[in-house]
RNA sequence: GCCGCCAUAGCUCAGUUGGUUAGAGCACCAGAUUGUGGAUCUGGGGGUCCCCCGUUCAAGUCGGGGUGGCGGUACCA
């Protein structure tokens, strides 16, 4: 019988692409999301929640079909047959969340959020189909002030969490000089809107394929190493020019690039709009000291192809760092926005201006770690002070020790286990306990309590190489009367706490 | 989705031309030490050799199919 469900015992695991976090990551992930959480506060911006679950038409394009109703996004249907997804993103919640309460918010409506969002996708290194974002956006301003203060703020994050300047950038360009530059060369209108995505995601891959990769992409197409071909737009050699020459444009020198980009768009009335935009961007940062090594044009940053409709943002770490091969590889992209001028408008009958940026939490704490950001690689935590339990039957007293060390505010525990006094030991010392109360027979006809210090212990103990000379020293242990247990423990905490 | 590589204990891996009861290190548990973390020594628990089918007297090993993982690529709101 027992074999029997032995056999049909389920295998304890997570499922494909999510992971759990425990104390030590969730205690420095917290830190990291209290410092964003108070600039975006300091510049203005208040707190909201959606759930992480929507109506399927309210996320945009994902609309479940009996083919593939799971495509990308996790849906399901509700017990009323309607169709419910969970969130890719906090941005198209936002804008349900605005549309449905415009009148009662003030505008420019301004918010910061962070939670999970799911994506049902081929999981990877530090792909998650469960990730954490963290928001914010202005709802109900066109000014380009909106969109410079979003690339501000981003600035200013990084730098409070301990990335250095010069140790990343935001680049910023706009979907209607993309526009401008396919309008000179020629792929204007709906008939070449399949081509224009192919450009857009061939430029999209510049750092990664290099110019001849994208080269290949613009033009007849590419194989890759594992063989597979990938269709390019079959773009004329000119025209394949000009793109390369101004997607390179950002990485010269600004003021020569501002010339290049100028005149490129000089016949794209569209083009020229966004530019002006650009530049009007540009000034208000520049004006508020943020200077180019800090924020600064760049046309070749794409980002998100659906929403965006002016202005684009992208966050990027820029210092290069050693794989475990040796290879040097940048971190690349932790997060990035722009501006959705229809994302709230499919709800509304009027068009409502917005400009948001998102954080990749996951993505830009490990970029901390590997820096050695304080907020995030602080020594780990401190567990309770731990109550030993020798004899059973003086349950009682030992819990009356944890009740007054739990109301002097001392984070303290009573051994909850069945196990022997070692077992107890390495119990404590696995929930990195600061110290151990023990208090036996002898120390309770005495009237006393033993304080064991396990952090001063194991130092001690690594020059003691004997267990008859470790027995014989029993280092950082002392008895205390009974009376002073609390004042003592306080007294012998106070140094780490502060 | 497409291409390639891989799958043996919790982890990292050995396992000979197919041959008896599948091993090691680390980790875990216990004892040496009535009541003390580490070190040392001794012992112990832990296996669907990913799954199914096939070849064979015999499969962890060979063949086919599947599943899962890793890497690349495509998509990524």
């Amino acid at each position: 019988m027992s074999q029997v469900t032995d056999k049909q015992k389920i295998e304890a695991r997570t499922p494909r692409g999510l992971a759990d976090r425990e104390a030590h990551e969730l205690a420095a992930t917290n830190r990291m999301l209290d410092v964003i959480r108070s600039v975006y506060e300091l510049y203005g911006f208040e707190a909201l929640e959606t759930p992480a679950i929507e109506y399927t038409d309210a996320l945009g394009k994902f609309l479940p079909d009996q083919d593939r109703p799971n495509e990308g996004v996790f849906s399901f249907q509700d017990d009323d047959e309607q169709w419910v997804s969970l969130r890719y993103d906090l941005t198209a919640p936002l804008a349900r969340f605005v549309a449905q309460n415009y009148d009662r918010l003030p505008k420019p409506y301004r918010s910061y959020r962070s939670g999970a969002v799911y994506r049902n996708e081929k999981p990877g290194p530090g792909r998650f189909r469960q990730f954490m974002q963290f928001d914010a956006d202005t709802v109900g301003s066109a000014s380009p002030a909106a969109d410079a203060e979003i690339c501000m703020m981003a600035a200013v994050s990084l730098e409070r969490l301990g990335i250095a300047r010069g140790d990343y950038v935001i680049r910023l360009n706009s979907r209607k000089i993309l526009d401008g530059v396919m309008q000179t060369i020629g792929l204007g209108g709906e008939e070449n809107a399949l081509k224009r995505l192919i450009v857009l995601r061939a430029i999209d891959k510049l750092d990664r394929l290099g110019i001849e990769g994208v080269r290949h992409l613009l033009g007849e197409g590419r194989k890759d190493e594992s063989g597979d071909y990938t269709k390019g737009a079959g773009l004329s050699l000119g025209a394949i020019d000009t793109i390369l020459s101004f997607c390179l444009a950002g990485q010269s020198s600004t003021h020569a690039a501002s010339v290049d980009i100028a005149k490129l768009l000089e016949n794209s009335a569209i083009g020229a709009e966004g530019f002006n935009e650009l530049k009007e961007i540009e000034n208000l940062v520049r004006a508020a000291g943020f200077g180019a090594e800090r924020i600064r044009i760049d046309p070749s940053v794409v980002r998100g192809l659906e929403y965006y409709t002016g202005p684009v943002f992208e966050a990027e770490l820029t210092f290069e760092t050693k794989d475990e091969k040796g290879h040097a590889v940048r971190f690349g992209s932790i997060g990035g926005g722009g501006r959705y001028d229809g994302l709230v408008g499919r709800f509304r009958s009027e068009t409502i201006p917005a400009t948001g940026f998102s954080i990749g939490v996951s993505r830009l704490f490990a970029a901390l770690k590997l820096v050695g950001s304080p907020i995030v690689s602080a020594q780990s935590a401190t567990g309770p002070v731990v109550v030993l339990v020798l004899d059973r039957e003086r349950l009682a007293d030992y819990q009356q020790m944890v009740a007054q060390l739990r109301d002097a505010g001392v984070a303290s525990e009573l051994y909850l286990g069945g196990a022997g006094m070692k077992a107890q030991m390495k119990y404590a010392d696995r929930r990195n306990s600061p110290l151990a109360i023990i208090q036996g027979s002898d120390e309770k006809a005495r009237g006393e309590v033993q304080i064991k210090d396990l952090i001063a212990g194991a130092k001690a103990a690594a020059a003691i190489s004997t267990n008859e000379e470790w027995k014989a020293q029993r280092p950082a242990q002392f008895s205390v009367p009974e009376t002073e247990l609390v004042a003592r423990v306080q007294a012998l905490l106070k140094p780490q706490s502060a």
